[in-house]
DNA sequence: GCCAATCTTGCATCCGTATGCAATGCGCGC
DNA sequence: GCGCGCATTGCATACGGATGCAAGATTGGC
């Protein structure tokens, strides 16, 4: 009743030169019925393919990365689970490049001295193209390191100093865009409530913002830097603003930081909207909740993607090109944090 | 003033043979050079290395996975990221994997009928170890496989039907704590809302969650099965049960569910948890905000996480070894869901 | 000072697929 | 019926590094 005693050893997976003499022709035969677009004759290709798939041959993608330096693997550099838009975002750029038959290599980074050695399996692995989501954390060098001799696209973040593709929402529009419904709603004491200050979504949606309001004719109560993009950072900014008074309206540089800061607010006695309107940043899920309801610039998340993609597959993106940055149109979307519940 | 015109090529990366013609030794030895532990002379070793950094040679990752039949990469196949217990895990995962110098191919998997296809990149890439996190969506034979003759781990999810090695909390312990810890503050009809209700963690918590109610002669005053693991549907349940009457706590089959309940029983004019108490399951960090105060069972992740690694490590997930069942314990977590804001 | 044991090193080959080139076969036009 | 041209196919080799084996270099013992 035992099955034998025996080890089980791990059969070792048929090759193309094996399942080519099991059928009688050479190997080359093999592997061009399994390259589209190939030299061969239907019919042959068909009988490969059927013999195939009788005795589970598979062809092995690393030799064929090796003899065609082409991986159809794409490195995703990434640092902050912890704001849900990055996970959503990561979802979305995996499931894309499945699509197209790219495989995604994760590499997580942590803040810290080691960042060469973090990313060094990227240049080993001669992955097709690297995809930096928001590396806030690396410097240009290292980007430059990263990126050397290698497509590669930054998302949510550009490069200033090293010549780098960028696909990116366009933070400058929506920054105006919520300053302007600030001012349609009648807010004219306003804040800002920065993440990273010295990041480039911050700068840009700061910058735009602020002249807005100065153009609008609005004050701005308050510039607070967080210090980081996390919802017990908006907490706080969102109390320290309040103790101080003085404003109607925050506009947090993203959507994890507004909800600390509504939850914060209305813990602390003050009504949103009607006391203080918030808004952020992203639309994140959390953002649409009824209990958060809040107002914020939807990044263009599917667009992005597509974008990024699309220049993965054209090439646009490889070394030698001239890269580009490239904004992608967001949209505002209103909710009760501004508007009150009427409106939703 | 312009820089030259000329093409700018990739230039193709150096080579072991073309490094060791420079030095003058073979190819053999600079292969030698970057083994740990293989036979070369430690001054030799030294040369070459330190020729390599000046000439920024690094092997090739692809050549040495073939010859080697080891790619280093191990693959992570998750479906719902939409919780955020499930991008905290992968960071952890990510982070502990590389650390031990493996990477991570990830396979964002979606509901639907061509899972193979999806998951037909994970054999042809010869992964050393494939990771199944809480793969909801797989049938039994798709994990069987996926998982052929491969290393492999199932994390916060048993198998039933394939003999796999799984980590995995122990839900059970989790869901007596709650029920032990709704009955020691004075709930007595309690109601259950599942997740997805044929999941095996669901059913685990389910089970001993009813079973210690009866033991302590509490009433199991409703079991919803709530269709998904996701806020909204966290709400509806809440609502019904609200709607119903005569429950006076709810344990959630998982945070996210639970967070929804109690936004959706405030709002519905319902105290939380005067009214009613509610708890969760896996302490992600939106539980931990004050505007939640979830009473949860906090799942062991890092300790989940070593104990996946070390099963890769020292091969003990390997096919031919006898795969087995690690339950790992948690740990109740009492925030104000349960037993008000004094107690914080 | 000589020989054996040990350490180093290089040579040759392998890993499994892709592909340029040459050879073969087939079809078609005249 | 012959010849040209295209479609197929196989052969040989490349991709870049790992490793068994044997030769060469060192060391130590007596």
């Amino acid at each position: 009743m035992a099955k034998n005693g025996t080890i089980v050893e791990k059969r070792k997976p048929m090759t193309a030169r094996e399942l080519a003499r099991m059928i009688g022709v050479s190997q080359s035969a093999v592997s061009r019925a399994f390259t589209p677009g190939a030299s061969i004759a239907p019919d042959l290709r068909e009988k490969i393919l059927r013999f195939a798939e009788d005795v589970d041959y598979h062809p092995n993608a690393i030799a064929s990365m090796l003899s065609k330096s082409r991986t159809n693997i794409v490195g995703i550099v990434i640092s902050d689970m912890q704001n849900p838009f990055y996970p959503a975002l990561i979802e979305k750029l995996s499931r894309a490049l499945q699509r197209v038959g790219l495989q995604s290599l994760l590499f997580n980074i942590t803040r810290g001295a080691n960042l060469e050695e973090q990313l060094s399996a990227l240049r080993r692995y001669n992955v097709d193209a690297v995809i930096i989501v928001s590396a806030t954390i690396l410097s240009g060098q290292t980007l430059r390191w990263a990126t050397e001799d290698r497509a590669a696209i930054l998302i949510n973040r550009v490069a200033e100093d090293a010549e780098l593709n960028c696909v990116i929402c366009d933070n400058a529009e929506g920054a105006r865009a919520i300053a302007d419904h600030f001012h349609e709603t009648g807010r004219r004491r306003v804040a800002y409530v920065a993440g990273l200050s010295h990041t480039t979504t911050n700068r840009e949606r700061q910058n735009a913002f602020i002249t807005r309001l100065a153009e609008h004719g609005m004050t701005l109560s308050a510039l607070i830097d967080s210090g980081e993009y996390s919802y017990y950072a908006g907490r706080n900014a969102a109390l320290g603003l309040l103790e101080r008074g003085g404003t109607d309206a925050i506009f947090f540089a993203n959507d994890i930081l507004a909800a600390g800061g509504i939850d914060a607010l209305r813990e602390a006695g003050a009504r949103v909207p009607e006391d203080i309107a918030i808004a952020g940043f992203d639309d994140i899920s959390m953002a649409g909740w009824p209990h958060y309801g809040l107002t914020t610039f939807r990044q263009p998340v599917d667009t992005i993607v597509d974008v990024a993609i699309t220049m993965i597959e054209d090439g646009s993106c490889a070394p030698g090109q001239t890269p580009g940055i490239r904004r992608i149109s967001g949209e505002l979307i209103k909710r009760s944090s501004t508007v009150g519940p009427d409106a939703t």
